[in-house]
DNA sequence: TATTGTAAGTTTGTCGACAATACGATGATC
DNA sequence: GATCATCGTATTGTCGACAAACTTACAATA
């Protein structure tokens, strides 16, 4: 992802020649999982919906084998659920999901700006341009009332913040915390609209990183997400506590239809 | 988890003969997965040791089908790494899997005593008594310099304190950065020692619990994973950043020993 | 002597097939 | 009329097999 080169300075430039880059070979498992992990963000499996194995794999234009590997792999990842002997299904988020996705998501977003803001100038400068590319990716979707697109580059963002202000094992978490918020999107689509505040929050951030003021991002992060939550259980401002509280009752854990098992594994 | 009948009081007592707990049925998958992540924590699965897929097979006595399904589910998790036709291998932990692993736990963790503080008095009696005997348990290990007790108890306490402050997603999520934890001394091993601090801090833990003084915990529990990180990568109190940065050089990244690829997918 | 080319062997990656199981429908009995 | 039992079907869970690919060792040549 970085340049791993960049820091050398010129030196090395001679033995630069043989140092071509790790050929990147992509088994076909991962590009089973990619095209899963795809379809589950942009909707084309909605939560719920029981697929089959046959079905898919022929979809897939491979056997079951690879195909019940991958499935699997996003299993892990909580993207999907296995019923037993009923194929698969994206996972339906419920409200306890919202809150704790965006609990995670609100102990870890909030510290990225501190490590951002620890980067090299050159670094930072990358860094605030590419963000400030998906707010006005955001901007333009917005205009269009496209939320799907307004959507993605909102994902985008953040994912570019962990890329940039962690690890790969946090990027990649971030990743999957993200795409379990698209699904919560999904799953609670009666209270979703087109979040207009979005822009400005967004802006905001951006604002606050080119200011190098940590504090403010982190409280501006706190808050977005807390504003998310509230959007999609649509919780009114005021009477938060109720409204939790009333939703968490409403959640059955008896009867469980197909996409709400839990968890797969005794961990 | 939580009991469900709670708070409709004994209206449903006559009822409650028919409630049977739901069997759990767990898949061969499941089983497999189980099995080596009990391998992978009990160190009969050393990190870096490639094994074959048929070998392993044969031990676990299902074919390779159900096998490889399993090995992808512990891939996601990243505990397993699968390079290319060349079997499976337990991760080996780099000194930055260290700091990840720790900054990680050092958002989540101390924030657990303030939802664990947050549960009604009963349920606070208990996990206090859970917590309790766990640092018994560590104390007796001590005594018999049994550093895999020792660990185990660990281990065990900090999934309590997850499964207690947290959401089954959290305890999950915490389970797997614990089993890394583990991992990180495995792979650190040479400068693994048994800690005797260890019994004192996690007392420490219990008591600031039983204060409900979740600030006093939210300390202890960074001071505790800060030392722990110090303590793998052996980096002296004082000369902190000189050490980071040298082992972080250490840290060849274009040669790559095979369980040393990094993580899998392209997220 | 070092390096490249070749060949054998081993292991994975993928597929097809079989059997067991769960579900749905239809019919029978109380 | 409703509930239960039985049968059929569709789908999964598992296994075995084949072929391709990678590695290692060995030999030949410069």
């Amino acid at each position: 992802m970085s340049d791993r080169s960049s820091g050398l300075g010129g030196l090395t430039s001679a033995r630069q020649v043989g140092r071509l880059a790790p050929v990147r070979r992509t088994s076909t498992v991962d590009l089973i999982a990619d095209r899963l992990r795809d379809a589950v963000v942009d909707g084309s499996l909605p939560p719920g919906a029981a697929l089959g194995e046959a079905e898919l794999a022929f979809q897939l234009g491979v056997s079951r084998g690879p195909l019940r590997e991958a499935m699997q792999r996003l299993t892990a990842e909580g993207l999907l659920v296995i019923p037993r002997r009923r194929g698969l299904a994206v996972r339906t988020m419920t409200p306890e999901d919202v809150r704790d996705i965006h609990w995670l998501r609100a102990r870890i977003e909030p510290e990225l700006a501190r490590r951002i803001l620890a980067r090299p100038l050159a670094e930072r400068k990358t860094v605030l341009a590419e963000l400030g590319a998906e707010v006005k990716r955001m901007q333009r979707a917005l205009k269009k009332h496209d939320a799907r697109a307004l959507g993605d580059a909102y994902l985008d963002f953040h994912r570019g913040l962990a890329a940039w202000g962690g690890s790969i094992r946090l990027a990649r978490m971030m990743s999957t915390l993200l795409i379990e918020t698209r699904l919560c999107t999904f799953s609670m689509y009666e209270h979703f609209e087109v979040a207009v505040d979005l822009v400005p929050e967004h802006a905001a951030f951006v604002e606050a990183l080119a200011a190098e003021d940590a504090e403010r991002f982190n409280a501006l992060m706190c808050a977005h997400l807390d504003a998310e939550v509230r959007r999609l259980l649509a919780e009114p401002e005021a009477t938060k506590e109720d409204d939790a509280d009333r939703l968490l009752a409403e959640t059955p854990d008896e009867p469980q239809p197909l996409d709400r098992l839990d968890l797969p594994e005794g961990i």
